[in-house]
DNA sequence: CTTAGTTGTGAATCCGGCT
DNA sequence: AAGCCGGATTCACAACTAA
């Protein structure tokens, strides 16, 4: 039993009537069928009627390029993809405590050379937009390792790139060795079938579900973790890389509308379908792996949809941002070079422009230092350290108070 | 007068005696100089020499390619690149007001197609690549316009990528139209010459200027604006796209060394270069335009250098030198046949005159025999094994920092 | 029942000097 | 040049256990 997920739908059962496998059938007269040419945007939810030899609804198993040019052209309002990655991850990953990363190193990730992934993703991109009404538009999901290949190609399909999104993970993997910025984000890009596509967009209902705040390029959202990813039977996850349904959720309400027919390409254990009938979109997903497509029809067949006016609103978490002592120095609120002092300017330390402080011979974080220079094993350098403003000490966190109220923005 | 920027320097003016214009002249002998092929990491910054034959510190005006090109081959540490966006804007952008917004229109930026983007692109990081240190390093910036391409084609160039970040703007310009998302973020990639290359990466400072947590892939700056934004007589902005100095201080502080040769081809109005020289960082800037290079001059003039404490590498754990645990034996500080046990006493083993431990029929280094006793494939002995001193556990690792501060007194 | 502490884990291109 | 081996390295959450 699922209690809630990214959407707060409840979801009474996960062992919902799974459909048997279906395998496209789908007329290639080449000539869409007068439902998927008509302009969704100008009719009543209620009145759009895809065409009926669309295998709407369900998961197709197969090869996703030979499933999706067997779509009759120009019938799918909007695609979503997230293809493999093409990690190229070497030996394997340890954690500080020595437990091992697991790492995504499926066969389906697995490519030869950079000219290959481009071959493999102008193939489906390609099948895509032919597959797309002339307004339809995609979203594509990746990582550093793969996303510059996509975007190139997409731009070089002709398709005319509105956002790139960047998905800012609450919770990322760190970076376990030290050796890079922890990696904390991918990036989606958002592009219309072409430069002159009547693209939709919901601009009012994402500026209300963001305190009238118009919705920014930059998302924080958290990964699919807890009761929303799905489990085997021996509580492995099914899917290595099964993405959290407020993502998916922010997505279609943004970029499409109620009856619309959402294409997944790569739909995995299915969120895509999952989000999309919560909110009351067709789906179409196609999937290589039998073992995930088995389970995503399971997981959809549980989803209840939500009522219209639930769809207005994508839930996002918000936290209280966490403001870096860098990012007093970066504003100048304080200076590199300068000395701070505690309230009894017993002891003093001077500012790095990195947003450290030099103690004698030590270097570290405002509350490393302070407890250093305190002789305790931890210390709260905002409330411990001064700066000199005005011939007053003014204690750090005053500061803080300042950046925060600035920051406050986003 | 400039009050304040990105990095809390007070700079007193801006009407600093602005060199000549500098026009390349190195020599073409295919071979670095000595000191461009030295280890700048096992060096003092005061012991780096960079070679005679770089025009350090100075604005290059011309091509870019042809003017990196006349570098020595493997002599430059970092290149800092903030390349045209190949903006395809359409018409004029108004305003909900009408007012006009003054968007990136300047010929520079014009492209007549992907293909030639893409031709400018490969020539230009092809010329930056022979120009980098072998452990060299790259950054560009861009946006979604250009910066799949940008990505794509590094790539293909045999650059390794280490990271994309994401700029996230604090004060971004609101999309007026309603139609996307607003473009929030800047995208800034990082990679490496090669796979291989030993990149420079400050991990501790990061982390210390952010509460000690590891800095994310994900950096929230504002936008150069107010005194820091460059004008000219009437009052408009110099150069359309200038970055605020707090990026490129995040940039070089975490990945060059005081010493270091930053190059930037796209100078502008040389923020890169105003940073630098706050930092201790050589640069060569290149700029086609000579407006905009005499305006950088002028303001790298002013630039008052930090205290050499204030960005001066702070010592890491992995840059000091080694300590063998014989050495601890050898200073009295531990006593061959005392026990050493772990944090909760679970395992202990007995020191050997040689250095080794002994636990059960087993005898090795402390990493190894922690290894064991926990039976685990590794295992850091010095912050692991513990001897009683006082009546409490005393981590190795303290009596090897006090071995250390025994050795920097000598 | 609450709370505090422990354990598990996520799309990751994750070491470097010396012999 | 390849191999050895010393030893440096993690954040946010959720779930579970213990008191």
């Amino acid at each position: 039993m699922k209690l809630r997920n990214g959407l707060g739908v409840m979801s009474t059962s996960r062992t919902g009537t799974a459909s048997a496998p279906v395998r496209i059938q789908v007329s290639r007269t080449g000539r869409p069928a007068l439902g998927a040419r008509m302009k969704a945007k100008s009719l009543l939810p209620s009145q759009i009627l895809p065409p009926r030899e669309l295998p709407l609804d369900q998961v197709i198993v197969g090869d996703c390029v030979a499933a999706i040019e067997a779509l009759p052209p120009g019938s799918v309002d909007l695609v979503f993809a997230d293809p493999p990655y093409n990690l190229q991850l070497g030996g394997d990953l340890r954690r500080p405590d020595d437990s091992l990363v697991d790492a995504v190193d499926d066969d389906w990730d697995k490519f030869a050379s950079f000219a290959d992934y481009d071959a493999f993703t102008r193939a489906w991109l390609t099948a895509c937009r032919r597959a797309l009404k002339p307004d339809g538009a995609l979203w594509v999901i990746g990582s550093y390792h793969n996303i510059f290949r996509v975007g190139s190609i997409l731009q070089d399909l002709g398709f005319w790139m509105l956002n790139d999104i960047v998905w800012r993970k609450a919770n990322p993997m760190p970076n376990f060795r030290g050796r890079r910025f922890t990696n904390a984000h991918e990036t989606l890009i958002w592009a219309a079938r072409g430069e002159a596509s009547k693209y939709t967009f919901h601009y009012e209902a994402l500026k209300g579900g963001n305190d009238d705040l118009q919705m920014r390029s930059d998302w924080y959202l958290p990964l699919c973790t807890g009761d929303e990813r799905l489990k085997d039977e021996k509580g492995a996850k099914v899917h290595p890389t099964q993405k959290p349904e407020s993502l998916l959720a922010r997505v279609l309400l943004s970029a499409s509308n109620p009856g619309d027919v959402v294409l997944d390409p790569f739909f995995g254990t299915g969120t895509t379908g999952a989000v999309a009938k919560a909110l009351g979109r067709h789906f179409i997903g196609v999937e290589r792996e039998e073992v995930y497509a088995k389970a995503a029809r399971e997981r959809i067949a549980a989803v209840q949809p939500l009522p219209p006016e639930a769809f207005a609103t994508a839930p996002s978490k918000r936290s209280e941002p966490r403001v870096p002592f860098l990012s007093l120095v970066e504003a100048g609120l304080v200076k590199a070079g300068e000395t701070v002092f505690d309230e009894k300017r017993r002891h003093s330390a001077t500012i790095r422009a990195d947003g450290t402080l030099v103690l004698g011979p030590a270097v570290g974080s405002i509350h490393k230092v302070g407890a250093l220079a305190q002789g305790l094993p931890a210390c709260n350098g905002w409330t411990f350290w001064h700066v000199e403003r005005e011939g007053k000490a003014m204690l750090l966190d005053v500061l803080r108070g300042e950046i925060r109220t600035q920051m406050a923005a986003a």
